[in-house]
DNA sequence: ATTGCTGTACCGTCTGGTTGGTACAGTAAG
DNA sequence: CTTACTGTACCAACCAGACGGTACAGCAAT
């Protein structure tokens, strides 16, 4: 009856919980006692999985990663390796992902908490110089190519912050453009 | 003998300290006992100023954006009304602002600060509706307009938040490549 | 003397983290 | 099969420090 949960299992219920926090509540709501509660264990439970809380939001930063980047590594399956086909699985990813709108307010306290979490901020900025070094290798203009990607980020942080972000169709309109652009070698004028 | 300080002059100390705390240690360290010892002045004093922390936080938004603001509207005021202009200047205005070394830090933590303070997101949030509805009317094609208004923006949050921030000759390059299609009234292929 | 401003002492609350302990599953010797 | 023991998972209670905010007395200029 009843028997022991795994300590993944658990782990994963505690970065769901995490997760819905951050997206209802803001990373000030993030607290030890506010993630126990989620995940439906007492505080002592919790900090049996995480022996502090940096380790509870590197662990968190970990597990969302992998979900971007199992999807990356789809999206480029299926884009091949034609010219800019990693650049356009880098875009159509990260616009999915944004435009799950969920996701949105998530993320825009996930990114306020790598101001807070040096460590956290550190592996985001690896996985930046992984992506770019990726970009880069793309098969067209890396000027061009790191100029298209930081469009894909610009729009991606106007969603998240609700910085005047693009109503729908215009977003398709974006979405279309960026991904047109990004099967040309270089910018044309 | 040492006349008083007028209540504008204390206020723009203070906000001068609250950007060097934000700068060098980030939002976590703003603490009303740390920008009353920055600025010189004790906590009493610090809150004769400021009723409250909520009111001290918006105070300095608004403070930083009157700067940029200021810049913009030079920088305007050079572009003439060209096609595009508005948002050259609006470009340029963002890339000065960010490639200043001291100020990268300062806005990710200014941006981290708008997660929490609810108020202060709103705030930026009604200048980005106002820069946008700028940009709309740009003389350029709106989805062109907003897509290059992006990558400006993807640039500044690469730059900000240290996410494979381009060097600086790459960053010459970006730049001059977002100046020239900005001349462009459309995309081309 | 009044007003504008400053400084100090203090309070309540929140929060990360510690501690000591419980429940239970598995294992292996007798 | 029982008993003794080990390691894993989890919990309730508590604590120390930090932080926002208040109260109030004092001072300097007009």
């Amino acid at each position: 009856m009843g028997s022991k949960r795994t300590a993944v299992e658990t782990k994963r219920l505690i970065f769901e919980g995490c997760s819905r926090i951050l997206q209802r509540e803001g990373l000030s709501s993030l607290t030890l006692d506010a993630v126990a509660e989620e995940a439906q264990l007492s505080k002592g439970g919790l900090l049996y999985h995480f022996p502090n809380k940096v380790a509870l939001i590197e662990g968190l930063f970990e597990y969302h990663n992998n979900i971007f980047e199992a999807r990356l590594q789809e999206l480029t399956a299926v884009e091949g390796d034609a010219p800019g086909a990693w650049l356009r699985a880098y875009a159509l990813a990260s616009i999915e992902q944004i435009t799950d709108h969920e996701n949105a307010s998530l993320y825009a306290s996930l990114l306020a908490a790598e101001e807070k979490y040096a460590s956290a901020h550190q592996l985001m900025r690896q996985k930046y110089i992984k992506w770019q070094a990726q970009i880069e290798q793309s098969d067209i203009d890396p000027v061009w190519a790191t100029f298209l990607r930081l469009a894909v980020d610009g729009l991606w942080t106007s969603i998240k912050n609700q910085y005047a972000p693009p109503d729908e169709e215009r977003l398709e309109a974006i979405k279309d453009l960026i991904l047109k652009l990004t099967k040309q070698s270089q910018p044309v004028s």
